[in-house]
DNA sequence: GTTGTTGGCCAACACCTGTTGACCAACGCT
DNA sequence: AGCGTTGGTCAACAGGTGTTGGCCAACAAC
């Protein structure tokens, strides 16, 4: 199951001289994390006075190694991702892989620089946190294939591991920072709602377990919400044995 | 980070004649789901009048190759846990894992046979199922190494998550079944439990993130423990909007 | 003693991987 | 025109992988 079968996009595959390819989903995070893509000559433009990038006609295939790389990354995992596979859905030469990222890892980089953009949290009741952070994570999980990749690669690489590892800490512990007023029990509560958004993470969006996939996304919200709301603000005290 | 280092047993490397090697810790599951390993001869033995297998001189290294084997898949993932690391570490020549047990998939699949054990359902006061549950499940990954192995290789190989499903189907669905009253709710509560154990062992086992590896037993038990216990028994009446 | 079976090692095969360097077609300058 | 840069292809390399077949030592049976 490796061979001969295009994946979703590249529907012609002999011409590829001009970009503009079907995909493009979310805007593509293209400047991010370029890295280690050191081409032949020297890079910087000649003159270019304002900060902003100058549009390289090559940005689009740029976005295209990264939309299939995450696709691929999401779907087969670091290892089963083979540059060659991801070069061929975008239609070009994995040596282009290469020039543009540097290596492997490099472009696992550039793939996944994911952003939970986690809402306003004062806006909300205190009382709904819960079942809003539920249901702001279903709907991230659902339109952003890079969280599935980052997840699955880091269930199996050690460097992915802490990568995802990275992203936890730095973006969804200021929302329990936030939320918890003592800051004695910020990590603790910061690992219980992990645990509990992991793992619907995990068997439904990378597993892909049928009980769980069959949820509706209110049941879920339903169900989810009290719980991340009682590791979130509840106080601990009922201790069943010492 | 993959060679000359031979990671825990295998004292002496070269000295290999005779077996009895330091490990074989629980019993191995050596007779389970061998399958594919048909050697040059044939083989029933001549004459067995009782049907128990005739222990064999070459159990001693079925049980070191299956040992190695569940260390380096739940270690590494399916992919970097090649073959060759597995027969260095057992102490033995690759060709005798081929042997054995046909390719890496069988080798896998024998050396991932999990029985989670789910203890008296019955004996436990109904409003204590879900710490129990909880305790049972903390205590289940510790000792049991084919857990994270088998999570692991789920996450990143869809024959694994395939096997991943069926366990949990076949061993904790019952659970839920003893439970829950309500046929109609099983499956949408056995998603949930799953949901929140699967997540705690990925965390704390797998990806082992500083937070939750932080956690005492005690505490998991006292935060987790109700989650499964309102999952599980709960009545599903307050909804937010339909 | 001879013979057959078992347990094991060794050397190789075919394949796939990441990665590299040489080469080439446009296009933008001056 | 001439030239440098950019975007890209092609063919190969070195190394690792699963897997296979041949050979050998020990032991049991006749």
């Amino acid at each position: 199951m490796n061979d001969s079968k295009p994946r979703s996009k590249s529907g012609t595959d002999s011409d590829s001289t001009s970009g503009t390819r079907s995909g493009a989903k979310t805007g593509a995070t293209t400047g991010a994390a370029q890295g280690g893509g050191r081409s032949r000559g020297k890079r910087t433009p000649p003159a270019s006075s304002s900060a902003a990038a100058p549009a390289r006609r090559s940005d689009a295939t740029r976005a295209a190694i990264l939309d299939a790389a995450r696709e691929r990354f999401a779907a087969d995992g670091y290892e089963r991702a083979t540059i060659r596979a991801i070069a061929r859905d975008a239609g070009i030469d994995p040596s282009m892989v290469m020039r543009y990222y540097g290596n492997k890892e490099g472009l696992f980089a550039a793939a996944v620089s994911v952003d939970l953009k986690i809402p306003d949290l004062a806006s909300v009741p205190r009382d709904r946190i819960g079942a809003t952070l539920v249901a702001h994570f279903l709907t991230l999980w659902e339109e952003n294939e890079q969280l599935t990749a980052l997840l699955r690669v880091g269930t199996a690489d050690a460097a992915g591991a802490e990568r995802l590892q990275d992203v936890l800490r730095e973006q969804l512990l200021p929302v329990v920072r936030a939320t918890c007023p003592d800051p004695e029990q910020i990590r603790m509560r910061a690992a219980l709602v992990v645990t509990q958004t992991l793992g619907l993470a995990l068997t439904r969006h990378v597993l892909r377990l049928p009980p769980v996939t069959e949820l509706t996304r209110d049941e879920l919200v339903a169900w989810l919400g009290p719980t991340l709301q009682r590791y979130l603000t509840a106080p601990h005290s009922a201790w069943p044995e010492a």
